[in-house]
DNA sequence: TGTACATCAGTGAACGCGCGTTCACTGATGTAC
DNA sequence: TGTACATCAGTGAACGCGCGTTCACTGATGTAC
């Protein structure tokens, strides 16, 4: 045990020689939480089984959260913004002209959004789990935005059709991830067609955004 | 009690003097599973009530199912058929040319589709239920195959763009329809302005298949 | 046409399950003086 | 620096709930002769 690093909360965990007072009971919940979340979805998120894998007794969770449900809500934050940092990792190719690099770069937060969704079914339905309360707008959203803006400003897009285009593109990609998840219509497809239905989506969304006018 | 209709099914059980035999129990469960769908969603099928609201004991329930999984089984499909209806059932704005007249098609499709999921969330849900067993191929996704081959016809898409055309035109509409539902990031918006995003969406559509290359 | 009997379609009681939530409690911590 | 005490953050036992499923059973139906 070399290792000295750590948040605050493991620091002050592993210090004291006592565990009655954890230190971060509320992360920790959350955070098992979310990893039941990753296996099974939101119906995984057991209050009682987040405790029981902390090493806490049940009625403890009641001093960090209202009940099961906010843990839930909780969880659900943390799983939008696993989302939204696997839209902002998608690497860009870089093209020559600002143009196309606008486009990309759009095109991209799409392919991020739908690569989260097959890579982590449980927390993207989590992201979006219509149970549960939200806690944040949108920032995924206000990615997209941005993204359309340059759009614009690159000339790739006709400033008229700019207002309200979030929705069809989001609408787009949503509901190709939604239809490809386990369990859906499309989950049947190799991982070479799911790719190649994605690419085919994100060229439709292409050839809609240069032509709308 | 001058109605004399109905079907075979209710004939025989009204005429029957004993209510012992049902004469049609598995029908009868899986109305009363989609009217607990209808409601609440999926979550809501819940055999004893399904057994209960026919007035029948909960085990005579499984001389016509396996089990629960069963029951939802049906009920999706039952609600499959349903988001079917109501794709078919959209009105088709008469248009001057067939190019504009095959496109009219293809979007009333997406339009019956979303209406659908907004006026009836819970079967909406439930015809995509992750967690039931699908029984049958998606004629709906027929339907849109069918449009868009005459769409090809028409001249009013390329025939080069034609393969794979369903997978982004079905995100599109899905994907709009999800997000729109009711605790969906969409669910806020008004009446209005669902109508406006809906249009939008079907205009994105619009112009991305005329211009697939 | 009547009767015996196999089969079909119900009944109702019971089981175990794991959940979310509540309760009275107690040990640990930090602050005022 | 020490002490009293309020408050904070845990414990563990108990509750009720409604569910899906199973079991031994019995009444109704239809068919063979």
């Amino acid at each position: 045990m070399i290792d000295v690093g750590g948040t605050e909360e493991m620091a002050r965990r592993n210090a004291g020689s006592s565990k009655y007072h954890h230190g971060d009971l509320a992360n920790a919940l959350v955070e098992a939480a979310f990893e039941l979340a990753r296996s099974g979805g939101p119906q995984a998120i057991v209050l009682r089984e987040a405790a029981r894998r902390v090493g806490v007794s049940v009625s403890a969770a009641y001093r960090h959260f209202t009940g099961h449900r906010s843990l839930v809500g909780a969880t659900k934050s943390r799983a939008q913004e696993f989302l939204l940092k696997a839209m902002a990792a998608e690497p860009v190719e870089k093209q020559d002209n600002p143009a196309d690099q606008a486009m990309a770069q759009v095109l991209a937060l799409g392919r991020g959004y739908v690569r989260f969704a097959q890579a982590e079914p449980g927390l993207f339905r989590t992201a979006f789990d219509e149970n549960a309360p939200t806690e944040q707008t949108s920032e995924s959203f206000a990615l997209l935005s941005k993204a359309l803006d340059r759009l614009v400003a690159s000339g790739a897009m006709r400033a008229a059709a700019r207002p309200g285009a979030e929705t069809p593109v989001w609408s787009a990609v949503h509901g190709l991830a939604e239809l490809m998840l386990d369990g859906g219509p499309l989950s049947r497809l190799s991982d070479a067609e799911k790719f190649e239905e994605t690419e085919r989506t994100l060229d439709f969304i292409n050839h809609a955004l240069v032509s709308m006018e």
